[in-house]
RNA sequence: GCCCUCGUAGCCCAAUGGCAGAGGCAGAGGACUUAAAAUCCUCCAAGUGUGGGUUCGACCCCCACCGAGGGCACCA
């Protein structure tokens, strides 16, 4: 645009921002310092987004607080890189192209084109010379680099298991795919399928998962903190072997209470595993048993996850002996048993186990009370109880206590060779194949002689061929089977012919290193150099959604700790503080079409200007904080962002005056909004920061109406600190308060101004007086008062000689300068 | 069922265990104006979900309950 400026009365911000955009395209002044930059360093990192159109409001939100972190730390003098890129692979690309019939490259970086502009637009501080998509060759070649690595060292295998598949759509679900029980896309009850899939071994880090969450304790979210803890779901407990009447091989069962072992009144193992097809065939309960197995795997998730299910199973007619006291224990196949979790066997002890006691009562077996707790027993009152207390028809454990029991019981049987202390994790390992074109092809090769080959790193990237031709609509087998040309190849190792892997990796590899390829964004010949990650990692600060809690951060922590192994990284934790920032909602729910809520980023910017919309999402609230778009002014944003603005009009001293000869009081007002807005910055309160510039706003606006006048130096430091916080929210405003105050862009640059701690303190500041913790009187003392000065003062006071009326005081507290507290 | 977070003016939200109010929205009145808009000024409001406890002193810490939101969910 090139009109005029208007004679604009009234802030226009639709001109400004026209104006300051191509001067800023020139200044660059984002660009993160490079190898000779002498300035400490910070990485503030946005989650980089999926280019599913346009930018909603959600991002609107997330890259105005991110931008303020790193505009603030560029102020304080650091060499802040804040870099942006496009997690591009992803089913939503995949729907498009077949809806559209086109390659979905066309859509992807169409909207990567559309969305890169609204940030620019958005005047969002990235730095543009460090861009890169995972769609791109040059990106997931080194997804394919680090499957190999990972594949040379075990941390890469291919299993048959059953996994998630959704009968619509035909493929395999991600966990988080599965939504209640439901397929997030199409609603259609997920069942289970058993494939051969590859996995990557993230349990073999589940303890360092787990333990190394100490360093992040105080920097993330305790949320995320407890979200990550309960995913991982560490338990500790002890393996016991168990005999089994006619079975050479004995079985056993995982227990996190073998303490009560001599409660134990039957075996369940579970109905889907091996173990339970084994005991039950061939005998008279087989034709039952297959029934069973029937109609177990034939119930969906829906029925699986039902709270109230009744508890169902078949008996197997065969017995194990508790290797304490030898009785014989019917075994039962159950459904309530996992096949995946311990042994897929367990020890039932109804009388403290509510699952256990349940089948107990469901299927008439016997309840032994082995702990008493003095609460009611559970034969008859169908609760188990879980608490401790003192063992009971337990042999040599009787009399003890359960942490005791479970020390005496766990060496007896390590002594005896019949079991061990043992550890399980709810955590499982990570599925890492999809049946879909639009990601990373799995670089491996399968040979009739050699097995399953690694593509040679010398023939990456593995393109992925073609889409033109492919048929993508998913119908259970990657639409790379069908590119025959491609699927052809030959044995890396003996050249004769072989097949490709056809699946493509789960989009959350892509975005599980992202971060560390930033710094070596051009890098051709690795996936980053390990002088550059030793230069800009761990990130400083990552922001983002609440809703990547677990996955995308877990996975994250895992590659980190996986390449610090490999010797790439000196670093454990990828991500040394997290902001999870909220949601925008409208009217108390999420926005949604269907819903009729939505609102469109682009109406809001074009109503109100970008510096409004980015005010508002910072001064809605905490930022952790969903923002109701329906409790926001925008129009408010933009009043108060005008009257900012106003102010630097209204300065009539010239840049560089003296501001030590200013007017005291207004400069106290300055230094104390740079202290506290600094403050409120540094610890995430952000809309506290705003208020802090508003007030300074507002004392300004007076300053220059009815007390020192527009010509005071003071007035000028307060609008110049206004106009350089307020870059961290409102750039447009900023720049041209800037200028409009004689100085040269970028405002962005200018630099925090140092605060003079002499004009923090106050000449005088007020105490309270309370007698009995109630306020009776208010005196002006010195700030540098002492406890006992302020109380001699306090009890001299006439009002509280009064009150006291001759009494002595039990006690006096004294805390100068702020208060006095006398107790009668 | 288990775990986590949060309840402060009409609304959004502030308050290192020390005067409950910083800021904003909405509302009322006034100045300016022929009038309106814009702007400026002034005013308005809760005793912190409920009940206990600790403390000289509690919005803040502890316990119980009520309410809202979120996470996990047959993990032995």
């Amino acid at each position: 645009m090139t009109t005029e400026p208007r004679e604009h009365a009234a802030y226009d911000f639709a001109y400004v921002q026209e104006k300051w955009l191509p001067i800023w395209d020139k200044l660059e002044p984002f660009k993160s310092g490079r190898a000779d930059d002498a300035r400490p360093k910070k990485y503030v990192l946005d989650m980089f987004p999926y280019p599913s159109g346009d930018l909603h409001m959600g991002h609107a939100e997330a890259y105005a607080l991110g931008d303020v972190i790193a505009r603030y730390w560029i102020q304080r003098g650091f060499n802040v890189m804040h870099p942006i890129g496009w997690d591009a692979f992803g089913l939503p690309a995949e729907n498009a192209a077949i809806k559209r019939n086109e390659d979905p490259r066309i859509w992807t970086y169409e909207n990567i084109a559309t969305q890169k502009a609204s940030m620019r637009r958005y005047a969002c501080s990235f730095d543009w010379d460090r861009v890169f998509n995972t769609c791109d060759p040059e990106y997931y070649k080194w997804n394919q680099w680090l499957f190999i690595e990972l594949h040379k060292r075990g941390l890469a295998y291919r299993k048959d298991s059953a996994v998630n598949w959704c009968p619509g759509c035909q493929t395999v679900l991600a966990n988080e795919q599965v939504v209640a029980g439901l397929c997030e896309r199409c609603d259609t009850a997920v069942t289970k399928k058993k494939l051969n899939q590859w996995y990557f071994k993230i349990t073999d880090y589940a303890d360092r998962l787990l333990d190394d969450m100490a360093q992040l304790e105080g920097q993330w979210p305790d949320k995320v903190l407890t979200m990550q803890r309960n995913w991982i779901g560490r338990s500790q407990g002890a393996n016991v072997v168990f005999e089994i009447e006619g079975r050479t091989e004995p079985v056993t069962i995982y227990t996190t209470r073998p303490d009560t072992l001599y409660g134990a009144t039957f075996m369940v193992v579970a109905a889907d595993s091996p173990l339970a097809a084994e005991l039950a065939a061939g005998g008279s309960v087989e034709k039952e048993f297959t029934e069973y197995l029937e109609k177990i795997k034939a119930a969906s998730d829906i029925d699986r996850l039902a709270t109230d299910r009744p508890k169902s199973g078949v008996d197997l007619k065969r017995f194990a002996i508790n290797p304490v006291n030898g009785e014989k224990l019917p075994i039962w196949a159950s459904d309530y048993v996992l096949a995946d979790y311990g042994t897929g066997a367990i020890m039932a002890v109804p009388a403290h186990d509510q699952r256990d006691l349940d089948f107990a009562r469901a299927m008439k077996l016997p309840v032994r009370t082995v702990v008493e707790t003095g609460e009611e027993d559970p034969a008859s009152s169908g609760v188990a109880t879980h608490g401790d207390g003192v063992m009971i028809n337990s042999g040599s454990l009787n009399g003890l206590k359960k942490v005791e029991a479970i020390a005496a019981i766990t060496k007896e049987l390590e002594a005896k060779g019949l079991g061990k202390s043992s550890r399980n994790y709810r955590l499982r390992d990570w599925l890492v194949s999809r049946q879909r074109y639009w990601g990373t092809p799995i670089p491996i090769v399968h040979c009739d002689k050699c097995g399953e080959v690694a593509v040679p790193a010398d023939q990456l990237p593995l393109t992925l061929p073609d889409a033109k031709g492919l048929d993508l609509k998913p119908k259970g087998q990657s639409p790379l089977a069908a590119a025959t040309d491609w699927v052809n190849t030959q044995c890396p190792t003996c050249n004769g012919p072989a097949l490709r892997d056809t699946d493509t990796m789960d989009t959350f590899v892509d975005s599980s290193w992202y971060f560390l390829r930033y710094p070596s964004s051009t890098n051709h010949d690795e996936p980053f150099s390990r002088k550059d990650v030793d230069t800009w990692l761990p990130v400083d600060q990552y922001v983002g959604g609440v809703t990547h809690a677990i996955l995308h951060l877990l996975y994250s922590r895992f590659f980190t700790k996986v390449l610090h192994d490999i010797g790439m990284l000196g670093f454990n934790e990828p991500f040394t503080r997290l902001l999870n920032q909220g949601m925008v909602v409208m009217d108390g729910s999420a926005m949604s079409k269907s819903r009729g809520n939505l609102v469109r980023l682009s109406d809001e910017l074009e109503n109100h200007g970008v510096d409004a919309i980015r005010l508002s999402m910072v001064f809605a609230g905490p930022p952790e904080d969903d923002v109701d778009w329906s409790d926001v002014s925008p129009s408010g944003s933009v009043k108060f962002l005008t009257r900012a603005w106003r102010l630097s009009g209204d300065v009539t001293s010239a840049p560089g005056v003296d501001f030590t000869k200013g007017d005291l009081s207004l400069r106290k007002a300055t230094h104390k909004a740079l202290h506290d807005a600094s403050f409120a910055v540094e610890s995430f309160r952000f809309n506290v920061a705003v208020a802090r510039v508003m007030e300074l706003v507002n004392a300004t606006r007076k300053a220059i109406d009815s007390g020192c006048g527009p010509a005071d130096p003071a007035v000028r430091e307060a609008t110049e600190a206004i106009a350089i916080m307020l870059s961290l929210v409102a750039p447009f405003t900023a720049e041209e308060m800037w200028e409009r105050l004689g100085h040269k862009p970028a405002v962005a640059l200018a630099g925090w101004p140092t605060i003079d701690p002499a004009l923090l303190v106050a000449d005088e500041v007020e105490a309270v007086v309370q007698i009995n913790g109630k306020i009776k009187e208010r005196i002006l003392v010195s700030p540098t008062i002492t406890d006992a000065e302020l109380e001699a003062q306090a009890l001299a006071h006439p009002t509280i000689a009064q009150e006291l009326a001759g009494a002595t005081p039990k006690k006096v507290i004294a805390r100068a300068p702020k208060l006095v507290n006398i107790v009668l």
